[in-house]
DNA sequence: CGGCCCCTTGAAGACTATCAAGACTTGTGG
DNA sequence: CCACAAGTCTTGATAGTCTTCAAGGGGCCG
């Protein structure tokens, strides 16, 4: 479930520091919550604020890609179009910045460095498209497991415990795998000392040299 | 090897009638020649005239994913940053028309609707490249083909001798396949009774409806 | 006409999926 | 606070799809 609250009852310095803040609304997601659907009408660009935020595609037999994570700062519906071609989740309990295309549009129309600002965004969501159609056309579970991990743990600034607020699943929907094989990839790592699991959902990478040999 | 020509010496209508000609350069490219490379510095944007483009990812061992074709009428290039994350080279002989990205940018600060129009298009791209990674992660052999097909015949507007520009070797880079599965799953549909080969460059699509069943 | 490149086909093998069962976690209600 | 239930994750055995290795066929251009 989505759920509305009053932005000025957040006070986190990365929300009020923050210049889109006032251009839309907090949001509350409940973890797997729908954000939106493949097909909805597009009204509104999102950033996340915390949580984390899974975009995904389905196939008409139940088949799912994840073709993206979204962490805390980053964007995501920034794409043109006024259907949306693509479902967006909450991955875990998530606090959302909505803010309505609309305004968006207007005052890109008369600030140069906002609409350029939004044209590398877009640019950004390309090249990561295209690095991850790499991954995802030509590389093999260790590397696709090692890929994932290296930059979850860029994003997230973390390499120590580093939490993955997404299931298995949703991590082999996003690499192209099944959960077993994601299950086994991540154990045969941590049996080969690259990495060491606390539960299921935290990591720490103990051997990043390695991880980024095994990126391919 | 690329090489330059006068604009005003081609006066094919698609050329003449087209707004963006004035902007730019019209452009050879010769088969598989580069037109630029990753890493190279960003300067222009490019539309296809004729022919056809392949944008390339490599891997430091030498494996290569094709991120997408681009067919007459097509950008490519069109994305932000200073430095090309991919490569771009020609499948045949092609033109181009080659717009410097700064005579884009200056028009689009003062145009809404080309600024609208770029976002468009970029939106599109993403939409074609989530796609495209539905298809690496979660189809089959089979199911990519016949994507494929479908997808070339859609954009050329042809079902019937469709000519195939690019290599077996393209194909299988595109869809995350070997060149030999490609092979096979051609002639398998061949002798299926979907699609009728008349050397390896053309394909008829006799039964689209199969074809689209498949597609998954 | 010959050579080269591209494509096709065959056989064997590897990697990942599938099927199946058990262990661990988490949350809930008694 | 404990016990149970449901969901999640791990592990094992087997199977299947695609890759790899290998060789031959076909078309195009000089």
């Amino acid at each position: 479930m989505l759920s509305y609250a009053v932005s000025t009852n957040l006070r986190a310095p990365s929300i009020v520091n923050d210049p889109w803040t006032p251009l839309g609304i907090i949001v509350s997601a409940a973890r797997n919550a729908e954000i939106f659907a493949e097909g909805d009408h597009v009204e509104k660009v999102y950033k996340v604020i915390h949580g984390a935020v899974r975009i995904t595609k389905l196939m008409a037999d139940g088949r799912r890609i994840i073709t993206g994570f979204h962490l805390p700062g980053e964007f995501f519906a920034l794409e043109s179009g006024s259907v949306h071609r693509f479902s967006a989740e909450a991955v875990a309990e998530s606090t959302l910045l909505a803010i309505p295309r609309k305004a968006i549009v207007a005052k890109a129309s008369q600030d140069g460095a906002l609409s350029s600002q939004l044209w590398t965004m877009a640019g950004a969501s390309l090249d990561r498209a295209q690095e991850h159609m790499l991954l995802l056309g030509r590389k093999n579970a260790v590397e696709r497991v090692a890929t994932f991990l290296l930059d979850m743990a860029a994003r997230t600034g973390t390499d120590i415990d580093m939490p993955l607020p997404m299931s298995r699943q949703d991590i082999a929907d996003f690499l192209g795998l099944t959960i077993e094989t994601v299950s086994r990839t991540l154990t045969q790592l941590e049996r080969d000392g690259d990495i060491a699991l606390s539960g299921a959902r935290k990591v720490t990478l103990t051997n990043r040299k390695r991880l980024l040999h095994l990126e391919g």
